[in-house]
DNA sequence: GGCGGTCAGGGAAACGCTTTCTGAAATGCG
DNA sequence: CGCATTTCAGAAAGCGTTTCCCTGACCGCC
């Protein structure tokens, strides 16, 4: 009988607490703190009892505490570029289901490409006593956050990143599905595809150009200067980039965009002028963002799930954070890519389509309407 | 000099604590924190070492001591139906930059619509300890929310909720925005006018409803059974309702939506068919979500401030939570809402755009296909 | 000069929990 | 039957804060 405890009405929420519980089932706090955490050695009898007292108090473990005890707060970082963005909601989604399936809360956080918002998102995240922060923002704000964080802090960043013993790299494989969408596109009979591109000082935008570069290369395909546009990844972006397309001397025949909010805004932009999506021109996106399957005409975009994103992310923090984590040591996750064909591309203009099948799923890629 | 303190090399983040700052500024512990939390009666002289060490030793306070010993964890809860609906996003957005600049951290969450989710969301919730929660759900989880959580927690709802101590209300204006729809359609020439519901268990989609109905009464114009269809606030609702619409035997020369995901399923549906919008139909939103403005026409939508409805929620909340807060007693806040034109709505086929310079010059930029 | 009154600052309790340590009872074994 | 070993519950030491309470210095006043 050492600390008397006050009445404790001072605050609004007189929680049951863990000495409630040992109070009605007759045992100590730590025998209360055993059975809750289901730890072995705890007699089967006093475990029921304990359980019992737990419902009828109707307790629930005060996190803050248990976090302040521990050193680890079971809340994962996550932080995106702008949650506006309609591809990362369906991320968020994803990695909170996962996060807490598995016993972890999330802390989201968005950037807005805003060094200095950025910089108190992270102050915010460390503040608040998280065990590791996914930063999925596509290869841009790594310098701050590593300046931000110690060493020794599981990281997880998308594409690349230091090569430090708590960081860990999601690798998307952007070449596979944007082979496939050249390749879909040069078997349609294309030969002059402009892409337009994200920002450029995106590490994941420049990754999406070369493995743009590089298809066409392997496909014997040109990709002069004028071909490649520099957008934003937003659909103001796109819609400006294809107004610059629409001024060329002569219109390619396909547009591979660098995100679907950019294919969208080219939608848009075609809109406005007398050329047809896609009977004049194929319009092809990246990510297969839900909204791409609504678009019209509903889009060809590249897929990069975020289902698998958000998996290997939360494994690899997880991997971070517990000390003997299966795949404790593995440093690069991998991501793939493909190519969903919707209704965007076709036969270019001129193009009998006499040519049949050859328009079809070439590689494996999936059809779907 | 009583309790020593472990060499505290057992964990990974040996964050620098108070008694680090403490002893750095040959203070105790007890000015450490009053200086920190900048109370006046500390020694300015005292206070300024203080923040030396601070600021040398990297001291961040430890949040989760904090609210452990406050009861207050400075944590605001945000429970949306959906985080991939659009709409949700930019709500969220809105109410954590708000949160943030007061001081607080906020937790999100979705329902999905999924009781279970649900409940499992708000233990989540009272566990990690928020200081209170705004349901944002636009009406439908209420009384699940009101079981789970004990009398005199902060809550806030949005359209209705229990007359409690702790409750407030958002109370949407929906007549406003609708109003304005219908009187500017009808004094376009529309005389069929459609509305497609959201899900009838959410009180705001009976809410716009009956605010349609009460509006069209108000110009004079019927509201046959058969014009009002019930959606469920997606993009397939709308599509599926707007095959519904297309059925009857004469077709109604404009729809209003319940949300503009049912508006953009709308236009999408009518894409499969013959019909043009604006010029055989004319589409009606509401929300006025981002994405409206990009859609195929841009979407004439009753705009929902998510600025407005995030200020409210935060600040109903802090009302809650916070014992002298100005508008401690304020159970009611109340949101407007108003019609924003763009290009999907214009006059009915058959009418004379002769009608003078109403007729906009838009006719020509309406394309087929 | 002594005394009461302020007031800044330090000591220590408390928040609710985990975990180590301790000790009693139960068990094993010669 | 006695001693060593195991098992398992309870006591208590924190985790990093805030805050109450008390001490001691200083001031003003008789």
């Amino acid at each position: 009988m050492s600390r008397p405890r006050k009445s404790s009405s001072n605050r609004r929420r007189a929680a049951a607490s863990i000495r409630d519980v040992a109070k009605r089932a007759r045992v100590s706090i730590a025998t209360v703190s055993r059975a809750v955490n289901r730890i072995s050695t705890v007699d089967p009898e006093l475990a029921r009892r304990v359980w019992k007292a737990v419902d009828e108090v109707g307790y629930v473990p005060n996190t803050q505490a248990r976090a302040l005890v521990s050193g680890r707060s079971r809340i994962l970082g996550l932080i995106v570029s702008e949650i506006t963005n309609p591809f990362f909601p369906e991320l968020v989604q994803e990695f909170e289901n996962l996060a807490v399936a598995q016993g972890y809360e999330v802390m989201i956080g968005s950037t807005n490409y805003d060094p200095v918002r950025t910089e108190s998102l992270i102050r915010r995240m460390l503040q608040r006593g998280v065990d590791g922060v996914a930063v999925m923002t596509f290869g841009i704000e790594e310098q701050l956050v590593m300046k931000l964080v110690e060493r020794e802090f599981p990281l997880v960043f998308v594409d690349a990143g230091p090569d430090l013993p708590n960081i860990r790299v999601l690798k998307v494989n952007y070449g596979e599905g944007i082979r496939e969408a050249v390749q879909h596109l040069a078997a349609l009979g294309h030969r002059q595809i402009a892409f337009i591109t994200g920002p450029l000082r995106m590490r994941s935008a420049v990754a999406r150009r070369d493995a743009f570069r590089k298809s066409m290369g392997e496909v014997g395909l040109a990709t002069p200067a004028k071909h490649i546009l520099e957008g934003n990844h937003t659909m103001e972006g796109g819609m400006a980039a294809m107004e610059r397309v629409a001024a060329l001397a002569e219109l390619p025949t396909a547009v591979l965009c660098s995100n679907d909010m950019t294919a969208i805004g080219v939608l848009h932009g075609l809109y406005k002028t007398t050329h047809k999506v896609p009977k004049d021109i194929s319009v092809v996106g990246f990510d297969d963002i839900h909204l791409a399957q609504f678009m019209l005409p509903p889009l060809t975009t590249v897929q990069m799930s975020c289902k698998d994103l958000a998996t290997a992310a939360v494994q690899a923090l997880r991997a971070g954070i517990e000390p003997d984590h299966p795949k404790a040591t593995q440093k690069e996750w991998p991501i793939s890519t493909r190519l969903v064909v919707r209704k965007s591309t076709a036969f270019p203009r001129g193009t009998l389509p006499a040519l049949g099948k050859l328009a079809g799923s070439r590689r494996g890629a999936t059809r779907a309407d």
